[in-house]
RNA sequence: GCCCCCGUAGCUCAGGGGAUAGAGCAACGGUUUCCUAAACCGUGUGUCGGAGGUUCGAAUCCUCUCGGGGGCACCA
């Protein structure tokens, strides 16, 4: 029986205590869900509901009598062992072994589907992150949206929604012409212009353009910098797309700035917002009344020159997005851009639109680096950069990955250098693939044996034992964690259920002996822990593939 | 000044209203004739920054406050 299985048991054993009259509640007052949770305690069964104490409010009866009420209806169940009132109302249900143990098959059968579910079915969603400039390498602050973005759009994938991963490319404007500037001036020796980029990659970028096109060092200036920024530009876009394709980040659409405004988007957009009426004009500029939605001052979208400015770009961007299909749009950016915050979904309102519901802006916080105790500055003008490159390659993409994906992204992370690539046996990827590496082992050598994982021929009740019970517990959860890192865009929430995972299983098998030993016959239990174990295995592997991280067979 | 994030064990951090607040690291000790010891077991630590409030119940929600970090543009 899994977790799903047992709350629907207890929501319909309440529906029938207020048919009954058992309650004194009225049908309207029967609640849509109720939440059936492991306790930590194992004396308190295998699942406990808090049901009861939420109801006896407005049953106007002490917690623990409509506990019992509903508790006579849940011992009928089958696969219910017992079922107990505790504490100030909680009702403790404990599974029988058998009911426990189905839920291994269940796993085996449903293989890589196991974890998915209808959560978030029909939604359309587009995840717009990184959308770097291209202008320069992807850094460390890049890795760590690269790793999250892209878990989050697998899990929230895996429950149910159509998810479309977007690169937004920052293809225009002032930056794109200081780094053409900044090319020019180190394909001639020159030194960087005020506000140019810096870093090694500038000259070696100029000095592959100028070997290429010898015949732009003699255009005139101005000339001369736009053959430099394009060229650049394509280089530095097709470099960070290959080195996120190494990272195994890939994106469904890369959507250029400049685009928009080749297209009629930007007008359209405009057009938009003046339907909504929001939009005004005030000392020769055109402006967006974004304080009629909690913004703290109106933006301007054409400046007095006549020039379009970002906001005027991100209005036509959102407004796109929208033509394009997409309910939900999230924006996952990072925390040097929390103004945008507001902005964003005064814009979004501007436009007509639901802020609570069309567009989601996630802010994440920045990445520190240690490196001998000292924090490396990430910039790319400054020059003195970590790039995605070199620390995927430093601790390896897995646990790369991995580690950036563990934790929450409102917190800010500080990572070692030295830590993540001298004491990988410590990171918790390692201990993670090595239960999955584990069990690998342990299915070659019961092969060896004539051994295979079978589900018909599986005795479930045979799966008493207090730690294979524990392990069942831990592989019943993971299709709530699953739904629920994706409701909530939480993709850590996978990785700390999957140690926790592991360490349960290392702990059963430290007790529970799988294979038969010496010239032992191979009986039921032996077959009914092998199935637990390829369970186990499956799940480390759905897990494991959500971050996008490697379940290897052999470590 | 206004806005956002954080504050939990010595360190790094989990804990989206539930029962006795957890894990890893670090320290010390133990476990292997047989399935991967990259594992497991044991020992100790907490004014959950502070003060109020909400309620059957608060690390979790609200208000205030202290401390740390980040951000404010007719830049991109």
């Amino acid at each position: 029986m899994t977790p799903e299985e047992l709350a629907a048991s207890v929501l319909a054993a309440v529906r029938d205590a207020v048919a009954a009259g058992d309650l004194g509640l009225d049908v309207s007052a029967v609640p849509t869900e109720v939440t059936v949770e492991r306790p930590r305690n194992r004396n308190h069964g295998d699942y406990a509901t808090n049901v009861a104490l939420r109801l006896a409010k407005s049953a106007g009866r002490p917690p623990r009598q409509v506990a019992e009420a509903l508790a006579v209806r849940l011992r009928d169940l089958p696969g219910v062992a017992a079922v107990d009132v505790a504490g100030p109302g909680f009702l403790n249900v404990t599974l029988d072994a058998a009911a426990q143990g189905e839920l291994a098959r269940a796993i085996v059968t449903a293989g890589e589907t196991y974890g998915r579910s209808d959560t978030l079915a029909g939604q359309r969603v587009n995840l717009e992150f990184i959308s770097a400039n291209p202008t320069g390498p992807l850094h460390l602050g890049h890795s760590r949206w690269a790793a999250v973005g892209d878990a989050m759009a697998r899990v929230i994938e895996a429950a149910g929604a159509e998810v479309t991963r977007e690169f937004y490319v920052n293809d225009r404007g002032v930056q794109m012409d200081r780094f053409g500037e900044s090319l020019m001036a180190a394909a001639h020796g020159r030194p960087t212009p005020t506000d140019g980029y810096h870093g090694e990659y500038v000259g070696e970028l100029a000095a592959a353009i100028a070997a290429e096109h010898p015949e732009y060092l003699t255009l005139p200036d101005d000339e001369q910098m736009v053959a430099f920024r394009e060229a650049g530009y394509l280089l530095q876009l097709a470099e960070q797309r290959a080195v996120l394709d190494r990272f195994r980040t890939h994106f469904d659409v890369w959507y250029s700035e400049r685009s928009l405004h080749d297209s009629d988007a930007v007008e359209r957009g405009m057009q938009r917002l003046r339907e909504q009426g929001h939009v005004y004009e005030a000392d020769h500029a055109v402006w967006l009344r974004t304080t009629d939605f909690g913004d703290d001052k109106d933006r301007v979208l054409v400046k007095a020159d006549g020039e379009y400015t970002y906001f005027a770009s991100d209005t036509a961007y959102y407004v796109d997005k929208r033509t394009r299909g997409y309910d939900v749009n999230i924006y996952l950016l990072g925390a040097d851009h929390h103004g945008y915050v507001n902005r964003l979904r005064a814009l979004a309102a501007c436009a007509g639109d639901d802020p609570d519901r069309n567009i989601e802006v996630l802010i994440g916080q920045l990445v520190k680096i240690l490196r001998g105790g000292e924090e490396v500055r990430l910039s790319k003008r400054a020059g003195s950069i970590v790039t995605l490159e070199d620390f995927a390659e430093e601790a390896g993409i897995d646990a790369a990955r991995y580690t950036l994906c563990r934790y929450p992204t409102d917190s800010p992370l500080t990572l070692d250098i030295a830590v993540m690539t001298a004491r990988t046996q410590d990171n918790p990827v390692y201990y993670v693939q090595y239960a999955h590496a584990r069990i690998a082992s342990l299915l070659r050598n019961a092969a060896d044996l004539g051994l295979l994982p079978d589900v018909t021929a599986f005795a479930p009740a045979l799966l008493s034992h207090e730690r294979e019970g524990a392990l069942l517990g831990a592989l019943g959860e993971f299709p709530r964690v699953v739904a629920t890192a994706a409701e909530l865009r939480e993709p850590h929430r996978v990785a700390r259920y999957l140690e926790d995972l592991a360490g349960t299983y290392h702990r059963f098998y430290d007790v529970c002996r799988v294979l038969p030993q010496g010239d032992e016959e191979a009986g039921p239990l032996h077959s009914a822990r092998l199935l637990l174990c390829a369970a186990t295995r499956q799940v480390l592997a759905n897990g494991l593939a959500l971050l996008g991280v490697d379940a290897p067979d052999r470590m």
